[in-house]
DNA sequence: AGATTCCATTCACCTATGTTAATGGAATAA
DNA sequence: TTATTCCATTAACATAGGTGAATGGAATCT
């Protein structure tokens, strides 16, 4: 077992024989992402599920005046993509982008069929998964309508204290829905 | 056929022959709802997938303040409701409450496992129907980090011009993360 | 019908966050 | 190493949206 961390991330969710779990292991693809390369682009279509096995990555959308908006920094231990584009063939509309040096191991369409089909728990996963990337993403809408930015940038750094010295903090200004002069009035509080 | 409606709801993602509807149709659950009675409060778990036929649904949360803040707006044609609840026993948080007289079609866990094991068509329906919420709500965090008060309301009013006559204005506000009198503000600015 | 509650609107004032510009240090490139 | 770009921070000023209070009309209750 080469991913114990992918496995437990199965596990998690769903009742996986070591056996099962291997049979996909074999077919993962390995990628590796410097500091700040692209995994996509607007306009691409994703062709793959990746996991976060190392690193961490930051999901953003451009409005019409160029401008970055981030929607989600996701870290090891969790899925990332655009599920919609990878299902449908869409060009996807996001951004995403290492901002350390990541590891990715990635669910290609042939594999994805060919698991789901020969151990149908592994189609009940991805149900799962589906329904609580929704969840979380009704849990932020709640949260940019319920709490200031302030209450917001305080939540995040108790949750993901590393964050700070992660990422350049203009993306965790961003993904906040604030400027990044807003966010450094905002520390400055807090020293 | 009863409800061409649902029928074209479910043919808008899916191949689905009549035999198959009809087999579901039957087995539906006819639920009215008067002007302001709630379908489901926080704490509660939802035992349904509910499908509105007619009329108007307001789905918000309450903050740790008592503040009310509506995350969805759905009418006639959509699905609603919480999957996580229905899917994992767990109580809402949510409150669903229509705004309008309206009639649900509504499918218990029975039906569900009868309808995806015998048509399994429709067990790639509800993944889609997941995907598709979640990609939705993606988009509204998309649009609360990009765009003003002012340029949600007019894209709100835009796409659905009824809803100013449908629902109070005090709601519309709350599902733009603004107060009403912001509303009225914004709204003497276009008379 | 009359009383009561609810709701949309307006206004004056307040506050959080945006904007523009400047600075210096850190990271990166030559 | 030096030059250059990038980034976090600060400050002064601008603005969108919040707050509290008042008003009048509509809806609901008795």
């Amino acid at each position: 077992m080469k991913y114990p961390t992918l496995y437990q991330a199965f596990r998690k969710h769903i009742d996986l024989s070591p056996k099962a779990y291997l049979d996909l292991e074999n077919r993962l693809i390995h990628k590796t992402l410097d500091k700040k390369e692209f995994l996509i682009n607007e306009g691409q279509v994703i062709r793959y599920l990746p996991f976060i096995a190392k690193g961490l990555m930051v999901n953003y959308r451009l409005d019409g005046e160029g401008e970055k908006h981030v929607i989600q920094i996701r870290w090891a231990g969790l899925w990332l993509g655009d599920l919609y584009s990878f299902f449908s063939g869409a060009p996807t509309k996001f951004n995403i982008r290492a901002y350390q040096p990541t590891e990715l191991l990635m669910i290609n369409h042939e594999t994805f069929d060919y698991i789901t089909k020969k151990h149908p728990v592994y189609e009940r996963f991805f149900r799962l998964s589906i329904q609580n990337a929704y969840i979380e993403t009704l849990n932020q809408i709640f949260n940019l309508h319920s709490s200031s930015a302030e209450a917001r940038y305080l939540e995040l750094i108790n949750n993901v204290p590393a964050l700070l010295n992660d990422i350049p903090h203009y993306l965790i200004a961003s993904y906040l829905s604030i400027k990044p002069q807003s966010l450094s009035r905002i520390r400055k509080k807090y020293k």
